[in-house]
RNA sequence: GGCCCGUUGGUCAAGAGGUUAAGACACCGCCCUUUCACGGCGGAAUCAUGAGUUCGAUUCUCGUACGGGUCACCA
């Protein structure tokens, strides 16, 4: 039997979904699956002034509507767990015990005045090992006496610690640029740095995904996992997502770029497939295909290592928007209706044909945030701006529209079958009787029924839109 | 600042010694057309830089520049 591979995703709970994060677990998830293995799901949740209410739903609830399923994980124990961080507590201090043993980890009793006044002007600077060579009667006299203590990894001061990504080949750090990482924390809790290593090692995971912000403190962990006489795993470090600002500057993507969180993107009215198939396409490309559209079920066929980018990706909106366009013109009718309908329930009057009105807008909105503001003229009769009704290419003027208007209006009164096409006839042969340019006509009625230069549709589109009485009533009001 | 990583059009990117250097978003133009959009067609636009290796470098090596990351009792 093929050697199967166990990927994981370990958020920290924070409350919202950032959009880099997310792509870690779905390229973490990709990796997993495109080649039959495990995806495991673990809460990262050792800090415990970020502790935030809710966040794990937060985290269930975006791995649920992206698609993203784990096999292992909270609520779906496979032998592993638990797999919250927190309520594993007793394991990494058993973990941490074994390392002080055996000489690579030592208490620290370092205050964090101390620590702080190692720091330079610019807030650089690491601990200097002032504890590690602490008698063992000193040591054992501070714990009993209860002075506050960390628990701190010895790391090897010469020589040279590498590791070989797949994404970035080897990479390599002298010893010498090592700090004495802190393992336990002062309130008893593991760091990152300590737990994500012993938990990956029990949880079985063979390859580490996860932002390259990592990658220049793998080698510490690598040294963990060499104390404990552990394999190492792979790593696969990512290609960060950057932001790009109002001067042009780019930087690791934040709020100050936009909406980054998976929840926000949603409420604008993003759709998660649109995400999901944007997001894989960042720093990831597919071979032998210049196809765009994935669905998950592809993206798992697809993924492969050897597709990841070394460099970071810019997050452009407005690639995601025109992804978003897509799906939305994809969507089955009913599922785009179920969405757009009461969008327009809400805002349009009573006589409004919403299902028309958002059938017209399907083409032309990016994101279901769009409706409000593309449907505003139909909500309420904004004033007629005369203006308008000059244009070059009909030959339009105010006067002439106005004539035009008038002269139909009476026509209209008389149509009782009130729908695009009969309404369209109707005008048209107006024209022709009277010796209007039909585009003229149209022009005259789109303006004076939206009383605006653009709009979802032609003229008398929007006049099924509005319905009857309501276009009339718009119309007398342009040539009153 | 030390260390690490990166650099193909505005953005995402393919290509990995010899190519007219793919494709997509955005942009521009044309067509379609009762406006806009959709759709169709076309266009402009890229190998950061210097040196080396080579018959030949976007592709390999080194330097430089620029960008990013990292140096927490955060993950």
């Amino acid at each position: 039997m093929a050697e199967t591979i166990t990927t994981r995703f370990a958020p920290s709970p924070t409350g919202h979904m950032h959009i880099g994060n997310l792509r870690t677990a779905l390229y973490s998830y990709l990796l997993a699956k495109a080649q039959g293995g495990k995806f495991i799901l673990r809460i990262e949740d050792t800090d415990r002034e970020r502790l935030v209410e809710g966040a794990q739903e937060v985290i269930l609830d975006t791995l649920r509507m992206t698609g993203i399923t784990y096999d292992e994980g909270p609520g779906k124990d496979g032998g592993h767990g638990p797999y919250i961080q927190s309520e594993r507590l007793p394991l990494y201090h058993d973990y941490a015990q074994q390392l002080i043993q055996s000489g690579h980890a030592y208490y620290c009793f370092c205050t964090p005045e101390r620590l702080e006044s190692l720091k330079d002007e610019k807030g650089i600077g690491g601990y200097d090992g002032h504890c590690r060579n602490l008698p063992p009667e000193e040591v054992a006299e501070k714990l009993a006496s209860g002075m506050p203590h960390v628990i701190r990894q010895k790391m090897p001061q010469t020589g040279v610690t590498s590791y070989t990504d797949h994404v970035y080949g080897e990479v390599s750090i002298d010893n010498a640029e090592l700090r004495d990482q802190i393992l336990i924390k002062a309130d008893g809790y593991p760091t990152y740095n300590f737990c994500h290593v012993v938990d990956d090692h029990l949880m079985g995971v063979t390859h580490v995904v996860r932002g390259n912000e990592y990658l220049t403190s793998t080698p510490k962990y690598c040294l963990l996992y060499d104390a404990f006489g552990w394999e190492r795993p792979a790593y696969v470090h990512l290609p960060l997502l950057m932001g790009k600002d109002a001067d042009g500057n780019v930087s690791k993507l934040s709020k100050r770029h936009g909406a980054v969180s998976f929840q926000d993107l949603v409420r604008q009215g993003y759709l998660p497939e649109a995400i999901v198939n944007y997001i894989a396409l960042l720093g990831w490309s597919p071979k032998d295909t210049t196809e765009e559209f994935f669905t998950m079920d592809e993206l798992k066929k697809l993924f492969s290592m050897d597709g990841l980018s070394k460099s970071p990706a810019v997050f452009d909106y407005e690639k995601l928007k025109w992804f978003n366009g897509e799906y939305i013109k994809k969507m089955p009718v009913d599922a785009y209706r179920e969405r757009a309908v009461p969008i327009l329930e809400e805002i349009c009057p009573p006589g409004t044909d919403r299902e028309k009105l958002a059938e017209l807008l399907r083409t032309r909105i990016a994101t279901f945030g769009e409706i409000p503001e593309r449907a505003a003229f139909a909500a309420e009769r904004i004033p007629l701006d005369e203006s308008l009704f000059t244009n070059k290419k009909n030959k339009t003027t105010p006067e002439l529209c106005r004539e035009m208007i008038a002269g139909c209006l009476p026509l209209l009164e008389g149509v009782e079958q009130w729908d695009n096409d009969t309404l369209f006839v109707v005008l048209k042969q107006f024209a022709a009787d009277n010796g209007y340019k039909a585009g003229a006509v149209m022009w005259a009625v789109r303006i004076a029924v939206a009383r605006l230069a653009v709009t979802p549709g032609g003229a008398t589109e929007l006049m099924e839109v509005f319905g009857k009485a309501e276009t009339l009533e718009r119309l007398q009001e342009a040539v009153k």
